[in-house]
DNA sequence: CATGGGACCATCGTACCACGATATATCGTG
DNA sequence: CACGATATATCGTGGTACGATGGTCCCATG
């Protein structure tokens, strides 16, 4: 398949792109991810560690070490639940909303010219009429 | 902008799909790609080492190692150039055609299911009214 | 055909990061 | 209070991308 390739490849570069802004903004892809997780949280969910990790599809120690990461950055602050001692409310600094705002504000600009072919892409993988299960792709039309 | 972190959110699903299927597999992400990216390497270029780095978007050292790696598994053979003897060609073997034919598959069917919605998520952050440059995302709507 | 510059691939040390296993603190319930 | 369940934290490990460096081969030029 190889519009799958393609539409894997358009998603490489968006990612790439993901990684090289939050690169330029001083921190990791995650970093940013975490922060977008936190800010665009689910308003019935608190943005705890478990909630993070759940919505970040990491296990929860790993999101802990993330939090860890950005905290030392000033970007983040742990609040105590005052109702539940076990748990960690995330709460943004002022500075890490603004570098969230200014990464954001990147990544739409980069989707509004990237993403109308993200889409194609992804169209075309969809529209496909399925060679539905695994037959050796060298079968395909050529084989060089 | 809460449109792009639901669309990030579906991404990283997909994401961790394609992690657990290559996983299930046998192999990485990574090698999953670097399969995809042999096999559907456009037809003017070679699949030389240098080439599929700039289709990974990885530096070609990081590529020597991925392909070092996908080789110890059999999936994938050095075939050094005839005509230009710096340059290594590679070819996957049967075993590694099979095993991404199956993975192909598995992505087709998770893409039809996940797909429309990742387009859908999207297309909401490409519709949305932008509100332009980075105003703090704390000042929406609410901020419990 | 010698030579130097450039293209291509490989190796090594380093840093980062996700994870499993384990530990600690807190909640709720009997 | 005892106990199981829940939430967060710590530690060691393995995987992987990268920069820096080295080696080999191509080619142009004199």
């Amino acid at each position: 398949m190889r519009r799958l390739a393609e539409f894997r490849f358009q998603l490489r570069k968006f990612l790439h792109f993901s990684s090289l802004s939050a690169g330029a903004a001083g921190i990791r892809t995650q970093q940013y991810q975490l922060l977008q997780c936190i800010w665009g949280m689910p308003e019935e969910l608190d943005p705890t560690i478990a909630n993070v990790a759940a919505r970040m599809l990491l296990k929860h120690n790993s999101a802990v070490e993330l939090v860890d990461r950005t905290i030392e950055q000033g970007l983040l602050r742990r609040c105590p639940d005052p109702t539940d001692h076990r748990r960690i409310l995330l709460r943004m600094t002022p500075q890490g909303e603004k570098l969230l705002a200014s990464l954001a504000a990147w990544h739409l600009r980069e989707l509004e010219e990237t993403g109308p072919e993200l889409i194609r892409a992804l169209r075309r993988v969809l529209l496909t009429p399925q060679n539905l299960n695994g037959e050796p792709p060298s079968k395909d039309i050529r084989h060089r």
